[in-house]
RNA sequence: GCCGAUGUCGUCUAACGGUUAGGAUAUCAGGUUUUCACCCUGAGGAUGAGAUUUCAAUUAUCUCCAUCGGUACCA
């Protein structure tokens, strides 16, 4: 079996989506799967949807996710196949284009767009092919020498394919089966234009993968229809003995209703659809990214891996080197997948929660410094551990925990009103007495003494946990209350309570 | 319109002729925690429709319907 060698080709025309992140892992997983290596090619074939950054922006992502390039674009060697853009390899294609024109393949074409508008409104169904190239400007219709004097006088041109009508085309997809076209559905696609001397993607994604060695094309069933129009550009050029196979993934489906994902999705339905965020200057907006939005890389590989394949076991979480290991093909879905945000959270949950506090605490301590707020590595990493369970980010911390740091100015109304009644001033300031005479103030000694004070004094102990709760926190939530109060220390937890009693129905 | 692909709980999916159609997530309820969350237990929830083949169809074939994709000098 030859060497299994599988691309990534996005174009640089804006950030990159998320579905694209899943073509690329696919890629990615099969190729490590299979020993195989992984190649980034930029298809910058159309110059005017370039967008500056893009490139980058692709590069970047990939690598936050661990999806390692071996070869082309943003690759640590430079590959023995360069150049990986598709702008830098205009000399190469023209070369396949002259062979088509000779063998008879392909032919000149001079309409123009607005010919083509005119012929399309003209004719119903206007399809450019067999049927109607004889009613167009082309070198099928003009003699050489006309062909010849308008080429020099610098006219622009497309080269076409020439299509035999009424032919069975059949492509092999890894994942479908067999899929068969009639040619005569396929229009003579535009494989090469004067104006920029660039190929169209069709042209170039051929002549690339066969230069590449490329052994599998893994890519999006938006590709499937144009197909058979790669196969026939194989058996014109004469590869179809290396030929790669092909499979073509399911779609990723918005969320709600219908559809492929889009980019404005993300923001109007609160979740991201890009990996990182991603600046459109043009508009000077900012689409979210999963990065940003406090997903652990792992967390989105894992969901995303998911999204149209399964190992058939009911394991859900996977490391990237499971992964590798588990991935097929055969086992890819036939239907397009619908985002389901819901269950990406549960994934970064899952993978909060396996972190170490440490490493958690790390990366919470500079959202404090951000906040202004300077505190012991040691103290972060305890509360860290106190309310992770609670989150399913990195970000939802703050609000798990922002009463470590800071006293409430605030108390909840509706516990207010249930919790705090006539009684509980005098029994709190009674509570900060019994406070004050604990000398070392951890969870269980602060249990232990506060217990049996409120024993002692047959108090309900519902009501005093409760109002001690909303004095120290300001609302009914967070972890055990000696646990808060063993952390921020006696003198805040005294402080706390005198003000909730000055300030409460006050 | 034409061509292609695809239809299993709300969502992601398992079951490759014989299962009470399984799991996860989400939702709801109960338990736990005298808070919240986590967690535990439970509940409801699906084979798009109709034929055909078969002793037996989620699974095979056909028709219809629906959805998506393509139908550009975009990728």
């Amino acid at each position: 079996m030859r060497k299994v060698r599988v691309r990534f080709a996005p174009s640089p025309t804006g950030p990159l989506h998320i579905g694209g992140v899943r073509t690329a892992l696919y890629n990615y997983l099969f190729a490590k799967k299979h020993g195989g290596d992984m190649l980034l090619r930029i298809e910058d074939t159309d110059s005017a949807r370039f967008v500056p950054g893009a490139e980058e922006y692709i590069v970047e992502s990939l690598n936050w996710l661990g999806i390692n390039i071996d070869e082309g674009v943003g690759a640590k060697s430079p590959g023995t196949h360069a150049p990986y853009r598709q702008s830098e390899r205009k000399a190469i294609y023209r070369k396949y284009v002259d062979q088509l024109l000779e063998k008879d393949l392909a032919y000149v074409a001079f309409d123009t767009p607005a010919e083509l508008d005119t012929k399309r409104a003209e004719i119903a169904n206007f399809q450019y092919d067999s049927s109607t190239r004889s009613l167009m400007t082309n070198s099928l219709t003009l003699n050489g020498d006309e062909v010849k004097s308008r080429i020099e006088n610098g006219e622009q041109y497309v080269v076409r394919i020439k299509i035999e009508p009424d032919q069975e085309i059949k492509v092999q997809d890894l994942i479908r089966g067999e899929v068969v076209v009639n040619s005569s559905v396929i229009d003579d696609k535009v494989l090469f234009k004067s104006s920029d001397e660039l190929p169209t993607y069709h042209l170039a994604n051929v002549v690339d993968d066969y230069l590449m060695e490329i052994s599998h094309v893994i890519r999006g069933e938006e590709w499937l229809p144009s197909a058979p129009l790669h196969v026939l550009l194989y058996q014109y050029l004469g590869w179809t003995e290396v030929m790669p196979e092909f499979a073509h993934l399911p779609l990723l489906l918005k969320p709600d209703g219908n559809g492929k994902l889009s980019k404005r999705d993300g923001d109007r339905l609160g979740f991201p659809v890009f990996p990182i965020n991603w600046l459109d200057s043009k508009i000077g907006e900012t689409f979210s990214g999963y990065r940003e939005a406090g997903y652990f890389p792992e967390a989105v590989v894992n969901f995303l891996s998911l999204l149209g394949w399964n190992p058939g076991t009911e394991q859900e979480i996977f490391s990237m080197d499971e992964l590798i290991e588990l991935f097929s093909l055969e086992r890819v879905s036939k239907s397009g997948a619908k985002f389901d945000y819901e269950k990406g959270k549960w994934f970064n949950h899952k993978y909060l929660q396996a972190k170490p506090n440490i490493e958690i605490a790390e990366i919470f301590q500079k959202v404090l410094i951000e906040k202004g707020i300077n505190t012991d590595f040691s103290k972060v990493e305890k509360i860290v551990s106190l309310v992770k369970e609670r989150a399913n980010f990195v970000n939802e911390l703050w609000d798990q925990s922002a009463f470590f740091f800071v006293a409430p100015t605030e108390y909840d109304a509706k516990t207010v009103q249930k919790r705090w009644k006539d009684e509980t001033p005098t029994q709190m300031t009674e509570l900060i007495d019994v406070l004050k005479e604990i000398n070392e103030f951890t969870p269980e000694n602060t249990e232990e003494v506060v217990k049996e004070w409120i024993t002692s004094k047959e108090y309900n102990l519902g009501g005093i946990m409760n109002a001690f709760r909303l004095s120290v926190v300001g609302e009914p939530k967070g972890p055990h209350i000696f646990d808060i109060i063993a952390v921020i220390g006696k003198d805040e937890t005294i402080a706390r309570i005198k003000s909730a009693i000055n300030n409460i129905n006050s």
